[in-house]
DNA sequence: TAAAATGTTCGACGGAGGTCGATCACCATG
DNA sequence: CATGGTGATCGACCTCCGTCGAACATTTTA
C-alpha cells in the first residue's frame, strides 16, 4: 500500500465524517484518516507485520489517548522513517492523529479496530518484547 | 524469514518430536516442520500478509485434513511460486505436510495455531473473498 | 524577527521477497 | 527400464518497502 499523499490509484472509498468542524491548524488539513472498517485484511496484516510499527502500537497502548507525540517513542530509526511508519499505521486504521501546536499527538483506535479485526490488536499487545527466552511449556 | 533449507543463521530452537518413527519416504526426510508455539508473531503475520497464502489457508479450511495436494489449489502462480508459498506457511506453523506417494498432502494446523495466535486464523477464514462490495453498515 | 522544535516530503539506496523458467529428485505406472 | 506426474531447488529478474540525509513547512519560544 502506497502512503504517498498524491497516490490516487485505488478506488476512493466513501467519505467519512471525521472532524467535528473545530478550528484545525494548517498541517491538520493534510491529515487523511482511514476508518478500520474500510481497511482490507491485507493492509491490516501488512501494517502490523513490522517490528517498529508493533512497537509503536504497544507503546501507544501503554498510555492514555492523545498523550504521546510521534517524537516521544523509543524507536531505532530516524525521524524520516518514523514519520513513514506513523503514516502506514494511520492509513491502515490502526491509529488516529491530531495536531496540537507543533506536535502530532496519537491515539490507538482500539474499539474501532477491534470491531473490524477482532483479536488482532490483542496479539500485538501481548507480544513478548523480543526477549527470546520463551518458556517452552509442556505440549505434545 | 528465509525458507531455504541450508539457511542456519538463526539460533536453532529446541528440537521437537514430530515423527512417530513410521516408515517415511525419502522426500519426507527433507520436510522440516515448525510448531506454531515456536513461531514469532512477526513470522506469523508476515506469512499471512500475502493474498496467495491466505487463499491456500482458506481452501485448506474448506476441506478435510490430508485431502488436498499442493497441485490441487486454484492459484494464479506457477508451481515454483506455489512450492515457495507452501514452504513459507509450513515454516510459520500454519500448515502441516505429509508425503503420500508422489503427492504432498496438506493439513491446516487449526488447533495448534489457534492456541498460539488466537483469532488470527479466524480473521483469514472470514475474509471477504476480494469481492469489493463490503456493505458499509451503520457506524458513527 | 530569529532560532529552535516538531514532522513531513523528497530522492536515493539497498535488501527482502514474490515471481518465473529450467532443471532436478522422487514416485508411480506402462 | 522408460515415461509421466508431482513437487522442490536453483538462478535470475523485478518490484516493493524500510531506511537514510537533506530540505522544507509549521508552530513555538527567545
Amino acid at each position: 500500500m502506497n502512503v504517498r499523499p498524491e497516490s490516487n490509484t485505488s478506488s476512493t472509498p466513501p467519505p467519512r465524517p471525521a472532524d467535528e468542524g473545530r478550528t484545525q491548524s494548517q498541517r491538520a488539513r493534510n491529515l487523511s484518516h482511514v476508518h478500520p472498517a474500510d481497511v482490507t485484511l491485507n493492509d491490516a496484516l501488512t501494517a502490523l507485520a513490522d517490528p517498529v510499527r508493533r512497537t509503536i502500537v504497544r507503546e501507544l497502548a501503554g498510555g492514555s489517548d492523545w498523550t504521546r507525540a510521534c517524537g516521544t517513542f523509543d524507536l531505532p530509526v530516524t525521524k524520516a522513517t518514523r514519520s513513514h511508519h506513523f503514516a502506514v499505521l494511520r492509513q491502515a486504521g490502526v491509529i488516529e492523529q491530531r495536531d496540537v501546536g507543533s506536535r502530532r499527538l496519537n491515539r490507538l483506535r482500539r474499539p474501532e479496530f477491534d470491531a473490524a479485526f477482532p483479536g488482532l490488536l490483542d496479539l500485538v499487545l501481548s507480544e513478548r518484547r523480543e526477549s527470546s527466552h520463551h518458556s517452552n511449556t509442556d505440549r505434545p
